[in-house]
DNA sequence: TAAATACTAGACCGTCCAGTTTGATATTTA
DNA sequence: TAAATATCAAACTGGACGGTCTAGTATTTA
């Protein structure tokens, strides 16, 4: 029972990967309801049966593109805590750590995510959760668990955590909104490097605040 | 030449009126996509020719409808002006100015303006532009005038301005993308104040230590 | 080989919808 | 009153699109 091959010919593991990729790229640039089944049949190279034999349809091909892309968001994710490594100041781990972080806020690709599910949230809550915790909630965690081991017991975990989500806040300030909103471009390395300095140093000041406090 | 009245009938103002009302309630409810010309006409109870008579069609329609609440939330952010009169202190009048501001950005109709924004700034740049100018630039700004009033010269109006980005950031913290991205309902009254409070308490924080620094 | 399933290409169906047209009625000015 | 315009109700046009169907070909297992 356990190698039950099924009768007649396999579907393809390669075409159902164009359709996703083909479809995730049309879901992101177009948005959903701008995006038609034959676009991204003819996008995938496939006939349009053949899309409807991987998917059950059109909103079961979107579900399965965007989690598709939080998927690979949540590997980007995992690659903030490389910051942590070696033997840096709490400062120095900021800057690293915020670097990545705006970076990743910057990326088109992840506004472009943002948008569609931001539009779709109403008809798709189940995308939208399934991507805020492969995304912001991942990165968030990820920030507070650095924080909290620079603090070595002179921080709750509560004011950790809390730090971390001004952290995020401050780093995002008002581009983020600006870029949702189509009205900034993304930031130059060294405007990124300014804005994250600034950033880290007033995290590090409510920080040393916060330590004494608990002293 | 100056009261140049035209002949025939003249326009109903107020099927105008009906006509952009029912069309905000629509495009914030159904987004841009999921609202028809026939459900516009339906509900503001006019021929649907008489919407065409009024509005070039539906991208004129949008764009008007969206500037309408624009307008209306200009007058809003005005409010945020109020909470300065008074001889407040920075504290408290930081308190004040934040808790409308996040009143503001919790309404679930400016919630829902943001998403159909969001979603339709890449077709309707102008009207995203707009929508910013009308709403956060200008509660932005507000929020700037208020800390450098306060910081009376020992602030460069650079400073203040960051300073208000910053309190700004922080008051929107993860709260604003989770409600964007339907996940998180707006906050009880007290979790309100005890939110402005902490936000407040850290931005005098800094304040002082940029005032400081000055010196 | 035979049964079973995947895949293609394209026609096809039903629906929705932006925008137009028509023909009648209402309102306003000259 | 006559000309001009607004409004209504409803039919209509043209196109897009989600989804199904068909008929023939390809691939895989039994």
């Amino acid at each position: 029972m356990a190698t039950t091959r099924k009768q007649g010919r396999p579907k393809s593991e390669e075409k159902y990967h164009l359709i996703l990729h083909a479809a995730s790229c049309l879901f992101l640039k177009e948005g959903f309801a701008n995006t038609s089944m034959d676009t991204v049949a003819k996008a995938s190279g496939v006939s349009k049966q053949t899309v409807y034999s991987h998917f059950e349809g059109k909103d079961a091909l979107f579900k399965a593109a965007i989690s598709s892309k939080c998927r690979s968001y949540q590997l980007d994710t995992q690659q903030l805590i490389d910051a942590t490594s070696g033997s840096l100041s709490l400062l120095e781990c900021l800057r690293k750590v915020g670097c990545q972080f705006v970076r990743l806020l910057q990326d088109p690709e992840a506004i472009a995510i943002f948008r569609v599910i931001i539009a779709e949230a109403v008809n798709s809550p189940h995308v939208a959760t399934l991507f805020y915790q492969a995304g912001p909630e991942a990165s968030l965690s990820t920030l507070s668990d650095v924080i909290e081991k620079f603090g070595e017991g002179s921080l709750s975990r509560d004011i950790a955590q809390q730090l971390a989500v001004d952290y995020c806040a401050l780093l995002k300030g008002e581009y983020h909104t600006m870029m949702l909103c189509g009205i900034q471009s993304p930031l130059q390395d060294d405007a990124i490097t300014a804005h994250v300095n600034s950033a880290a140093e007033k995290i590090l000041l409510l920080f040393t605040h916060y330590a004494q406090q608990h002293n």
